[in-house]
DNA sequence: TTGTAAGCGTTATCAC
DNA sequence: GTGATAACGCTTACAA
């Protein structure tokens, strides 16, 4: 048996062999097939008909060069296991097609090295947009983007870039709503897990935990503070670490969703009962929380339209290339789950 | 201020500007950034020179025109939430980067239309390869990239079509393993929650559970089979609907990783006790399941390995097209989870 | 409105 | 070993 039998032609048919069809310029068929100029219906005709019997598909790859554009966007995001990323990718994505652009989704899984791997190949490919989730605030370089003139948004973290449009959302006030929450319920020593140092919504989150607590008149205490590293394994190691503490805390604000997870289980291994003893919140959409044996809120964000708005401010940046850079900032709100043991019962 | 200041330079530096200033040709450029001939070394040093101090990038698109295909590679997942995923992509990524290649992530999300737009744009960016999860082992039509002569390696789930290769796990064998497990505790009526039947993993599992069953001695109750959707709601709907009959089981196997927190929220919204009175048995790996109030096992799946092997198996049909196609099969493993009340305890 | 022709940046073929 | 030249498939001035 042959295996090559499939290929029905192995060299793909081109807009001349369209034309040649049709009985027309390439041209013609250039322009039918985009719209751009008007051409006599007849010929239009003629050439959707050759298009169509042919089999024709457009070769982009020819088309990026004459344009020296290619119709695809990167969205570089940095761990793509968090569920806050699926439907930001949606929202990405339906701007994305409706603009005839396609999106391709790069995982640097906070590697800086990674990152800069996909923004090379985002200028090698001459992408015509790169939504960047940095790796590190501090650290990513979008210079490469930049001396390629590819327009960027930075997306949930800020970057230490001057003129970069940008979109996030409030982790102070978030941070301060979780604190809020805690209070409310009686807590009185919250402990605070965040990120690394280098990314600016673990620092924005800290900062927003410090507010919440001095504005509620409460006192700081830095060593219910633990940087650790956005991870489940670091959430763990937090949380055994403030639970060794002479004062241990009575509840845990966790900044992000996997450092949750580990936080719980470092609880659970303990032999420590949450939420009696300590409660947990976390940032981040958790869609496992309404299986976890104790109660566990969070702080979600609105990860669509974050997504939406992003691409919607790298489109204007095409169209509108001199006009002034702009962050945008959207309000994040509380989620609460009942978890296993239900309050009613 | 103005806004363009930061573009250097907006015309690309090309391969010409190298050979101007490094005083040769462009072809001798080509041939030193690419190492495909032997080049006089002052000549190969005075190239490089040139080319860092003008800050060259190649430009893929030119190349990929020139080549007629792009060093790229398509890695098209039905369900990128899932954390199998993850490690999978690495598998793939780590191959295909060292082949030079770079992988655009594609979300079918398990929708047939969103999966043929990706095939789509695989063939207008003429990439050299599909590594493919099928949304659909029945209905999902390879046609496109077949005809733009493009592999195609199946993973994780078959699809109807002749000469594919594909690497699979063994989902009988796992399901079967499950069954065990679930029998070996004591269980009597152990049901099943299974995915679609278009899709092959689903309809295996199944089979796997049945042969479980059967192997054992044990009895079969199509009562005790439910088929849902793969994603949380279905698994939560199917359990409520098994702990409705006249005689509810005391385990349910759950096909994939999403059903399985559906399942376990829905039995905690009926209060029934997990696993005291219901057992939980999952398929896919489950990062929280370590933090959830029962116990959970599950079926795990050697991730890394099945996108690394889909990878070199890519790889290889390309260097041999017509090698004959081959299905691998890898075996899973049981994971077991203490849970929040632990066994020792 | 339609066709002709040039050129996007690269690489492969062919002389030298 | 090196260089000139053509070609990959498409779009777009410009000419008709």
């Amino acid at each position: 048996m042959d295996y090559e039998s499939n290929n029905e032609n192995d060299d793909a048919v081109t807009i001349h062999d369209v034309a040649a069809t049709a009985r027309v310029s390439p041209s013609t068929v250039s322009r039918v097939l985009n719209g751009h100029a008007t051409v006599n219906p007849v010929l239009a005709a003629r050439v959707r008909d050759a298009a169509r019997t042919l089999g024709y598909r457009p070769n982009a790859v020819a088309r990026s060069l004459r344009r020296k554009v290619a119709a695809v966007w990167a969205l570089v995001i940095s761990d793509i296991q968090n569920p806050f990323f699926t439907s930001l990718v949606r929202g990405v994505e339906d701007v994305a097609n409706a603009q005839g652009c396609s999106v391709v989704l790069c995982n640097s899984d906070e590697d800086l090295k990674k990152e800069r791997r996909y923004m090379e190949v985002a200028v090698a490919e001459r992408m015509s947009g790169v939504i960047l989730s940095a790796a590190s605030s501090t650290d990513s370089d979008i210079g490469v983007l930049r001396r390629a003139s590819i327009p960027v948004v930075a997306i949930d973290r800020r970057i230490l870039a001057d003129n970069v449009d940008t979109v996030l959302v409030d982790n102070r006030a978030g941070a301060q709503m979780a604190v809020a929450e805690l209070l409310g319920q009686g807590r009185t020593r919250i402990a605070c897990i965040t990120g690394p140092r280098r990314v600016s919504s673990a620092v924005e989150r800290l900062e927003g935990y410090r507010n919440g607590l001095k504005s509620a008149g409460a006192a700081l205490d830095d060593q219910l503070v633990q940087m650790a590293d956005f991870k489940r394994k670091g959430g763990y190691q937090a949380t055994v670490a403030l639970m060794a503490l002479d004062e241990p805390p009575d509840a845990i604000f966790v900044a992000n969703n996997l450092m949750t997870i580990g936080a719980l289980e470092a609880l659970w291994d303990m032999g420590i009962d949450s939420p009696a003893t300590v409660a947990v919140l976390g940032f981040d959409d958790l869609p496992w929380a309404a299986v976890t044996s104790g109660s566990v809120a969070s702080v979600a964000q609105p990860t669509y339209e974050l997504g939406r708005l992003a691409a919607t401010m790298l489109v204007e940046r095409r169209t509108t290339p001199n006009m002034a850079p702009r962050t945008v900032v959207l309000q994040p709100s509380l989620a609460r789950h009942p978890g296993a043991r239900r309050a009613e019962q």
